[in-house]
DNA sequence: GCCGTTTTCGGCCCGACTGTTTTCAGTCG
């Protein structure tokens, strides 16, 4: 069973908890824990069967890993089953809209029985919520804006996305008289892979035009709000924007505020506490009289609770508070720190520019050397080559060598993993690779064991060098395969295979958290683009910022290598 | 429900905004 499953079930236990009224500091011990199971790294199922004591993970307690197990054994949880028979379980998607918590779901059912969207979009139109207590005619039109906006699926964008918009917003600003600084700061700074809004902070002059630059801007769908100090915009895409104007001495505080991850920020704060202080938005200051005492620069939050500073993506209570106390906290791989690009794509399959295009761009780029991956005949609408094309291919990178000076082109392929585990192309011409990159592009569906098995298989292949986007997901489209992850790594580890975190910002494959489990499982890593042209090999920074979100550091990433040590491993 | 170099009971992060109210509850980040 996945994490996520499990996780679900504690996040549903903690809305109807919460719809019900309950203590909310029992609703947050259940989101605490399918935060904490989310975000694991390893299956809660393979540690349960290996009996580990699931109360050695922080968050969870008694009552939570006697409810894993039961969901494990069972695939059921029987509190949860209690709660929907006395709770409508549509109520939680109402949760869902924005403006509306459990107090007022609660009143809603209870006054009118709306128990869905659709019903609640009714009673709203109808002028029925006016007359219920602590709500109003406002309340009732921001509830049919929040419907809108739900139904539109404006959820979540992907980083790259995020930062498209972020990098024009922030081009339009940063000319206005009077702004002295700007930041992005929120998931967008931690580099999550998707992020929800984008939260600007700045500092100004006095009388500077700020706010009425932004609110001004030409991609604005709707002015949300506008003040001194706040103002939110949406975009007509959707994502909404937040503009905050600081003062210079709290700039600090603020920034690691708005950073987050909230959990994050739960723990400094609580730390901040036992070391009698106090830390909000607008600086650090002793309990005991208010008194300012840090907060101009982000360091001093951390140096208030006597800790280094904290990498951003490194915030998210995933164990960096523990780390930074022990001094032990990871040196992030660095952009810099790459030599190399080891998958892509030219004419010869879908790619769109040349072995040499892709080469002298690589080159520009300040590398050292790139692998030449086209996909193998399998993958039909990727115009996949055959063993001859191969044969033939693999002879032009070795004529594109000799146009190119300083520079290295591997010889390789990505090749298709069959659902029989077999792959695509013949071992003599996978032979005359240096770089055979193999992955599944077919058949996702398969049954967890029969994919692991199938993915396995593959690993053994002595000519097979990398195992290309793992899990075959599409960000906010595709779900990754089901595969046991975790025996995959120990073949990958027992074969010398390197795992692969795609760079490609819809795929970012492998993940945070698994990138760093496969790294403590004793993986090496590479860090490729999958570029389709010259231009998407700037697209190495997605898959940076996923290493370093996933604690990853340049030792574990084999194209940090130089071209020989990196030949060594891959021979 | 979780947690404990003060605690196995009694705490559990902090502040702003909104809309509904005449002093505050609910929601959000």
């Amino acid at each position: 069973m996945e994490n996520k499953t499990i996780a679900d079930i504690f996040t549903e236990i903690a809305d109807l908890l919460d719809i019900q009224g309950e203590n909310p500091f029992r609703v947050r011990s259940y989101r605490n824990a399918a935060r904490t199971i989310e975000d694991l790294g390893q299956s809660l199922e393979s540690l349960v069967k290996a009996g580990k004591n699931l109360e050695e993970i922080p968050g969870i307690g008694k009552s939570i890993s006697e409810k894993t197990q039961e969901i494990l054994a069972t695939g059921k949880c029987r509190s949860l089953e209690e709660l929907r028979a006395r709770v409508p379980p549509g109520l939680t998607e109402l949760l869902k809209l924005e403006g509306l918590g459990p107090k007022k779901v609660k009143v809603l059912y209870d006054e009118l029985a709306v128990d869905s969207v659709d019903r609640l979009e009714k009673a709203a139109q109808a002028g029925r919520l006016r007359n219920l207590t602590g709500m109003g005619v406002k309340t009732e039109e921001k509830i049919l804006k929040s419907i809108e906006h739900y139904r539109a699926g404006m959820g979540r964008f992907k980083l790259s996305v995020g930062f498209q918009y972020a990098e024009a917003l922030l081009r339009h600003l940063q000319g206005v008289p009077g702004v002295k600084r700007l930041d992005p700061a929120g998931s967008f700074r931690r580099r999550r892979e998707t992020i929800g809004d984008l939260d600007i902070l700045a500092i100004c002059g006095k009388g500077c035009k700020v706010m009425d630059r932004f609110t001004g801007y030409g991609d604005v769908a709707e002015v949300l709000a506008k003040g001194e100090t706040k103002s939110s915009i949406r975009l007509k895409c959707g994502l909404q924007v937040d503009l905050r104007v600081l003062e210079e001495e709290s700039y600090g505080a603020a920034l690691h505020y708005f950073t987050g991850s909230k959990a994050h920020n739960v723990a400094i704060r609580e730390r901040a506490k036992e070391k009698g202080l106090k830390i909000s938005e607008y600086g650090v200051f002793r309990a005991k009289d208010e008194k300012r005492v840090s907060g101009a620069q982000e360091e001093d939050v951390f140096k208030a609770v006597g800790l280094p500073p904290i990498p951003p993506e490194l915030r998210e209570d995933r164990g960096e508070i523990q780390a930074a106390e022990r001094g032990a906290l990871p040196r992030l791989i660095e952009l810099s720190e790459i030599r190399g690009d080891l998958q892509m794509h030219t004419t010869a399959s879908d790619g769109k520019n040349s072995i040499l295009e892709m080469a002298r761009k690589a080159k520009e780029m300040g590398y050292a050397y790139i692998a030449i991956t086209d996909h193998s005949k399998a993958v039909r609408v990727a115009g996949g080559m055959d063993e001859k094309q191969l044969a033939k291919h693999l002879k032009e990178i070795e004529k594109a060598n000799g146009q190119i000076s300083g520079f290295r082109i591997l010889k390789g392929v990505e090749v298709d993993i069959l659902p029989d585990g077999t792959l695509d192309l013949k071992d003599d011409i996978l032979r005359e690779c240096e770089v055979v990159l193999a992955s599944v592009h077919s058949r996702f569906n398969m049954e967890e064991g029969e994919m692991t098995r199938r993915v396995i298989q593959a690993i053994r292949n002595p000519n097979v060098k990398i195992l290309a986007h793992p899990t075959g997901r599409l960000i906010l489209e595709r779900e990754p395969f089901k595969i046991n992850l975790q025996e995959v790594v120990k073949a990958a580890v027992d074969h010398g295979v390197v795992l692969e975190i795609n760079a490609y910002p819809d795929r970012l494959d492998l993940k945070d958290v698994d990138a760093r489990m496969a790294r403590d499982m004793g993986a090496k890593l590479a860090i490729d683009t999958d570029a389709h042209s010259a231009l998407q090999l700037e697209l190495m920074k997605f898959g940076v910022f996923t290493a370093r979100r996933g604690w990853i550091e340049a030792k574990d990433v084999v194209n940090t290598l130089p071209l020989q040590e990196l030949l060594k491993i891959l021979k």
